[in-house]
DNA sequence: TCAATTCCCATGATATCCCATAATATCCCA
DNA sequence: TGGGATATTATGGGATATCATGGGAATTGA
């Protein structure tokens, strides 16, 4: 099982453009996979997946009652979601939109998280892992259950 | 699986015409359907689809109690259902009644939902936005344990 | 005939393609 | 094991294509 690990900050150039971590191109290569890309919706930065979660997302709203407000909290991801076109360097152009909600300016930085990443402003990102950090100190480590945990919201439009 | 997605916007222009997002009329292009909106149901804005969800509509109809108000309010939806015949630059044409509905003066912001898209007065949508994430953000995500799951390989955005 | 559409062309902005380069990582063979 | 050769990666720039948008002319239709 391929996974999007590891943190890699790159430069967004005066185009906009942004390389995609080799390491992170490969597992949708090999997956044969086009890179979805929308932005979080409980914290300033962007997450990537492949096209499974965005199917995910829209089967369960076709599933859901349409009036309910679980609905519109989804249609709010779909319709900032993206399948992002990489050029033959396997850079992505991040639009007006990602840019001012993520607050990047000339930098990003990727964190793999698993099954999927997300892309910070670099200070930011680290400002928050050194919190974590400090947390995981003083109250401890969550608990990790081994095996098969299971699905919880959490893991959807992502901590 | 392809999909509306992101979201645009565009001006409409002295004459009323309106770009369709390219990457929408490719979705269309690529299955060689005509784009149909009605007005929606339940929101002050436009839905657009492929034929395929009209016809959904139409058999879930014909599946129902014809003296159900169910059955009403889905007739509503196909009577205000119009074929949209794009110019040669990928415009439409909105009809003063369309235009009233969603309240649309000299833009228009498209928010694609997957299946379908919907077309909004940008402010308006920005504001529904805005509020969909502050309820995420307090209420947390909704469960997407709903869709088929495959807790077998190859689902990286998966659960 | 008049107004409203439809067709066609123009244009600026922006995205995309293609090529170059420097730095780093990987390979290969003595 | 070392070290030179080669491949990969991130980054940049110029040329080209696409897109949204606007306007005039031709066409429709009532």
């Amino acid at each position: 099982m391929d996974l999007f690990l590891s943190t890699f900050e790159h430069r967004i150039d005066k185009k906009g453009r942004l390389s995609v971590p080799a390491p992170f191109r490969s597992v949708l290569e090999r997956r044969r996979d086009p890179l979805y890309l929308f932005k979080s919706l409980t914290e300033p930065c962007l997450e990537g997946c492949g096209p499974e979660r965005i199917a995910q997302i829209v089967d369960a709203i076709d599933s859901m009652d349409s009036l309910s407000s679980e609905v519109a909290t989804l249609q709010t991801m779909l319709s900032s979601a993206q399948e992002m076109k990489l050029d033959s360097e396997g850079r992505i152009m991040l639009n007006a939109d990602f840019m001012a909600f993520a607050e990047l300016n000339d930098a990003a930085l990727y964190a793999g998280i698993g099954r999927s990443f997300q892309i910070w402003l670099p200070d930011r990102y680290r400002g928050r892992e050194a919190e974590a950090r400090a947390r995981a100190k003083t109250n401890g480590l969550p608990s990790l259950r081994l095996g098969r945990t299971n699905p919880t919201s959490s893991d959807i439009g992502g901590s």
